[in-house]
DNA sequence: TGACGTCATTGAGATGCCTCAAAGTCGTAT
DNA sequence: ATACGACTTTGAGGCATCTCAATGACGTCA
């Protein structure tokens, strides 16, 4: 673990300082560059639990990347209720599925303090007239996510309970582990209730889910803390192809 | 309706004089720029029923426009079994979620006789490098399908089977519409048992609601026939929210 | 620190879809 | 024309998950 995961940070560092840069936007741009995206970048005040950054609906203008916090997007249902589409984490981007319309498609919310970095599309989209590299990056960001929302969709499908909240349970601490916290112990910023309505699940289905991997010595959980006590049988559980390869846990410390 | 669906093309027909060249890529470009992605458009004979054009782990290097039939693709669960995780009809564009990987996630099959053409992807990049109009459409291909596949989350966790068949059909319609067909009677491309694992479905879940929707007065179906007999209902059952505004049916001719 | 509201857990019963099985229909190729 | 295989339909029963209900734990704020 290299820092505390919601270690506070000054509210204005620049994208060439940011910790993140290696996961971010600036991964496309060479060092004297990343200051020409930095110049465009806007670094609002922190949003505080439940806040929005933007509603569905609102007049499509920037993308963001998560810079600590965590963010949920979602949409309604034909009913009203809210449907979960997305969770973001410090590095990822979010807003780009507005892209082709005049508005967001859904509605993005804090799931916590949450600090954020602001790219105004047409600025974004000028400079990569001027950095090819950097709409390589865009592009593979977006068909990356169409890569991951095909895997959401076989899960959704085809997988059970138990299924779901493993790869779930996989997927998030292979995030974590990219960004260099650990991958064996985490905080969930979402709840039950978020994750099930995200997964497809009702609540009381997550709670047992959770419950029963206890007893299997899968996991230990208490509240949103969750630790990973056996992620091979998590693992395969949650089937193979859900992982890139790259993305592999560490079975040990 | 315009002409016949399925009507015979002469397989090397420009892109400058194809009819569907108001709705596929040269949509980005003007007359005399069409020309240019007309050099390095490759079309090959024509694929059979069965035929696939690439298959999951093949190298990445093409994406490919239909000009007639109709092509699925799909991936392997762990299990072994296909997931089935789209359905292509003629202008629409597939093998951009392979852009950033090596090779491509998905197999893509023809589920009847189709006409393909294909766009080496290294050129493609080129002429985008360019003309900043094609690559502004291909990012707003890329992010409609991110919306089109939030969408189908949103109906694999939270809609009956129903809600999804009518769905289904509902999007099969407008499709048909925009290209200029009609949206009332149409033939369906793919089988029960495709349909069915494509909307997460059992085989036999789908047969029955084709029933029931024939008792309603819904839609007639013999086969793969299928007419749309009371467009209010079924657009109702599917969702408003399903259906772009602009590509809401007629409801009578 | 106590009280409140939100969130999580557990139990019991209902249900929508799946699985298995069998018969019926269609398309195709010989 | 006929026979075969593939696809579709229909029925019966089972099961995973949902719904409803109640209790329990937690976090927060006065």
């Amino acid at each position: 673990m290299t820092s505390k995961p919601n270690a506070r940070q000054p509210s204005h560092v620049a994208c060439r300082d940011c910790s993140l840069s290696s996961l971010c936007l600036p991964l496309a741009l060479s060092i004297k560059d990343i200051d020409q995206l930095d110049n465009i970048i806007k670094r609002g005040r922190p949003l505080k639990k439940g806040e929005h950054l933007f509603l569905e609906g609102d007049q499509f203008s920037s993308v963001f990347a998560v810079r600590s916090g965590a963010i949920k997007t979602y949409t309604a249902t034909n009913e009203g209720e809210e449907q979960i589409t997305g969770f973001y984490l410090p590095s990822e981007i979010l807003g780009l599925s507005g892209m082709d319309t005049d508005t967001y498609p859904v509605s993005a919310q804090a799931m916590e303090t949450t600090m954020i970095c602001e790219i105004p599309f047409e600025l974004l989209e000028m400079l990569s007239d001027q950095f090819p590299e950097l709409r390589r990056h865009l592009m593979r960001l977006m068909s990356k996510r169409i890569r991951e929302d095909q895997q959401m969709m076989m899960l959704l499908s085809k997988k059970n309970a138990d299924e779901r909240i493993a790869t779930f349970l996989i997927n998030l601490a292979s995030r974590f582990r990219r960004r260099g916290f650990s991958s064996q112990s985490f905080r969930l910023s979402m709840s039950r209730n978020e994750m099930g309505n995200y997964l497809g699940l009702a609540v009381e289905t997550v709670s047992r889910v959770f419950t029963r991997f206890q007893k299997n010595g899968l996991i230990s959980a208490v509240g949103k803390e969750v630790e990973i006590r056996n992620s091979v049988e998590l693992c395969a559980l949650a089937g193979g192809k859900t992982l890139d390869p790259n993305q592999i846990l560490v079975t040990s410390a």
